[in-house]
DNA sequence: CTCTCCGATTTTGTGCACAATCCGCAGGTC
DNA sequence: GACCTGCGGATTGTGCACAAAATCGGAGAG
């Protein structure tokens, strides 16, 4: 979970110049905001908190440590996260409209079990904006600048290095931090921060539908991807891609079963 | 601003069944449900107040009634919806994930003022978005069921019922609708809820960054894409759509002005 | 033996009060 | 005259306590 934390010291005068009239003491406002930032960070806890919990809460359920449909108590969490029962029930609202949570009323939080229609539709949501951005990529950034070259490749080493090494979690993980940086060298913060909730939903919608034993390794096609956006033809890159995001959707089982109890009577009529 | 609901009541057995290994008692489950769920919906206030409020100030900021950079003071507003101020704290929280307002620690919650790059980066995603919408409309519905025809027909009437009357507000929200309608159409729930963030970031740049005197009015434009959607040839309403989402855009001011007190100087200086 | 009802316990929801912070303003100082 | 420094008023942030609701267990009826 990568939040899109925006900088809020930068906001802060900003809205201060431009509110009021008053425009004339920007400089003295400057000065206060460049002191007190330290002095915010150095407490560190009041506001940091609760974008740590967000981001603790949110990579486990991307790893997949928490699954769909665990119940997520609030007293469980203040304790293990050593903060009040509000300030969680806050991480919980936040992460609930981001979906990766659903917050029953009455009842608490729960990791997001994503339906099948769900699944379907971030998938598609997410061909839709990372092909944008692949699009982007290749109209502006050609040849590739050597910076995101450089990343682009110390991602796919530490890639390939969880996968010889089998770390499973590290894997997606990074699968989905990839997507993510390409998302950011494109240039358009808007359109990234909306992929990382797709992202994350993506991990919610594998780790509900994912296939026993099916697993084509992203690292490969990760590769594959980059080395078509450095030296490919013109869209080969944006193929690669899309076949990529083809073949994790595939992955999945999301044929029929309307989800719940209905299959009970199926299952147990085989058996007779 | 139109709420992406989901259905609470069909998440809640889903959830009791799955969950726990015992699937066995969803018929006793389902039972409560349907019980409650008329229930829940006569007292109606609890949970339908957050929804109601966050409409009704987005509605409020969408119809520019709240311009970019108003100060939404916590109590005034639990006065005005005559709820706790706790209530509107967490609508607050609500609209601040989805850009809508601004939330500075310490100082409160603004409507939030778009910088030009955000703007931009809005118009950028919307089209992205838009574009993906266009193409299922016309790839899946082609020719146009009744339905969705008349539909759009209607809110073509309306709108332009309101250009007649030079009912500005209410052609902004309109607006806004016509493009929602289609997102509805375009059978992806997902994409239509982010499009639906993306054009209340709309409203609010245009209000932000609208230049004085220019307006075009987008009735018209509406019009000739729903006939080029109904009977144009393939492509002609992707064309119409993306040039009306460029003129809408180049409608606004966003050159230059890094925004605040910069050009002080500048427009002073002019006048020596 | 199964189903239903009902009370005890746990968990969530909400109002309230107090603490912390910030803005505006006055007074003093260089 | 400009700047720093406290101080008063107002607003936001947070912990706490209580109320409301749901789950879980057991007892009783069919």
């Amino acid at each position: 979970m990568h939040g899109q934390g925006a900088g809020v010291a930068f906001v802060r005068w900003s809205v201060l110049c431009t509110i009021r009239g008053n425009t004339l003491n920007s400089a003295r406002a400057i000065m206060k905001t460049v002191l007190s930032a330290p002095r915010r960070a150095v407490r560190g806890r009041g506001e940091g908190a609760e974008a740590r919990i967000v981001r603790s809460i949110g990579e486990a359920i991307a790893d997949r440590r928490l699954p769909p449909g665990t119940k997520l108590a609030e007293e469980s969490l203040a304790e293990v996260f050593g903060v009040s029962r509000e300030r969680v029930r806050k991480v919980l609202l936040l992460l609930a409209q981001r979906r990766v949570v659903t917050l029953i009323p009455n009842r608490g939080a729960f990791v997001a079990k994503p339906t099948a229609r769900e699944a379907r539709e971030v998938f598609e949501a997410r061909r839709v904006i990372e092909r944008a951005v692949v699009e982007a990529l290749e109209r502006t950034a050609r040849p590739l600048p050597d910076e995101m070259s450089a990343k682009l490749r110390a991602h796919l080493a530490r890639e390939e290095e969880a996968d010889r090494a089998g770390d499973r979690m590290a894997l997606i993980r990074l699968s989905g931090q990839f997507h993510q940086l390409l998302a950011d060298f494109a240039g358009n913060a808007t359109l990234a921060g909306i992929l990382a909730d797709l992202i994350d939903r993506s991990s919610l919608a594998i780790a509900a539908f994912e296939r026993r034993s099916s697993h084509s390794c992203s690292a490969t096609e990760h590769r594959r991807f980059v080395e078509a956006l450095e030296s490919g033809p013109p869209g080969a890159a944006m193929r690669l891609m899309m076949e990529h995001l083809d073949a994790v959707e595939r992955q999945l089982d999301l044929d029929a079963r309307p989800d719940g109890a209905v299959d009970l009577k199926s299952v147990f009529a085989e058996r007779t």
